[in-house]
DNA sequence: TTCAACCCTGCCGCCAGCGGCAAGGTCAAG
DNA sequence: CTTGACCTTGCCGCTGGCGGCAGGGTTGAA
C-alpha cells in the first residue's frame, strides 16, 4: 500500500472516487470542467486536501438534481462553507440566484405537467388503477 | 401553391412544422421515434389528418418538461382523447403510472436541491441580495 | 527482478434530440 | 422550360457527462 494516508484527507484519486462512490473518471472530468482542483505529488499524481470529499459529494447531489455543471459551478463556492473556493463574489451570488430562478421555472413546469398527466390518467383509468402509492 | 387546404387538416410537413412552431426535421424524428404518423401521397409527401397539430403539442409540453421520448411514447395515448392511436392499453397505463412516480420523484429531488441552495445563498448573501421576485 | 495495482494523458464512443447539408424528386407559376 | 419552393432519404455534427481503452510511468511487495 502506497500509504493509507499520511496526513488525513491526502489522498490520491482512486481513493477519492472510492469514497465518494464515484469514478476516476469523473473526477477528472470534474477537475477539467473547473469544479475541483488538485495539487500534484512529484510523481505527477493528483493529491487531494480534506474536504474534497465533501465537495465531490455536494457535485454529485448538484448533478443528481438535474443541474449542469456549469450550474453547478455557480453554486459550489456558496455550498462549501469553509474549503477553499473564492468566497462567493458579488456578481457569482446574482448568477446564482438567476440559476436558482431558472431552477424553480424548471419545477413549475414539471409540477404542471404532472398535475396534467395524472389528471388525464385517472381520467382514463377511471378506477381501474390507481396510483402506486 | 399546392392547395391550401382541399380537406381541412390534409396538410404537409412545412405547414404542420409551422402550425406547430417546431421544425420538420423535429417532425420526421417523432415519426422515427413512433410518436407521429403520417399516411403518404402519391408522391411520397408525407400528410398529415387533422389532429396531428394537437399532438404535436401535446409531444413538445411533455418534452418541455424534460421528459424523453420514450416517456411521451408512454404517456400520449392517454392525451389525444379523440385522436386515433391505440385506446391506452392496461399495460401502458401502468407503465404510465409507474413513470409518472419517477417523474415525481425528479420534483422532489429537485425541490429539495433548490430549498437547500436557496438556504445557502441567503446565509451567504446575508440580505444583500434578494430573490428576484 | 518481476508483478500487480495504482496513476497519467489523450482520444474515441455513446445517448438524446435534434440541426444541417447533400443529392435528388415534384409541383405550380411565370 | 425554367425557376423556386416545397418535399424525400441519409448521414455527419453538436452538446453533456461521462465510459473505456491505448500507451506509458511509478510504486511497493514478493
Amino acid at each position: 500500500m502506497i500509504g493509507v494516508a499520511q496526513e488525513v484527507g491526502r489522498v490520491q484519486i482512486g481513493e477519492l472516487a472510492k469514497v465518494t462512490g464515484t469514478t476516476a473518471r469523473a473526477l477528472r472530468h470534474y477537475e477539467q470542467a473547473g469544479l475541483i482542483s488538485s495539487e500534484r505529488a512529484s510523481n505527477g499524481y493528483r493529491v487531494y486536501e480534506e474536504g474534497a470529499a465533501v465537495r465531490v459529494r455536494n457535485i454529485r447531489y448538484l448533478l443528481a438534481a438535474g443541474l449542469t455543471l456549469d450550474d453547478v459551478r455557480v453554486f459550489l463556492p456558496c455550498l462549501d462553507g469553509d474549503v477553499a473556493a473564492a468566497p462567493p463574489s458579488d456578481k457569482g451570488l446574482r448568477v446564482a440566484w438567476e440559476r436558482l430562478a431558472v431552477l424553480n421555472e424548471r419545477i413549475a413546469a414539471q409540477t404542471e405537467t404532472r398535475d396534467r398527466l395524472e389528471a388525464a390518467l385517472r381520467q382514463k383509468a377511471g378506477g381501474l388503477i390507481r396510483p402506486a402509492a
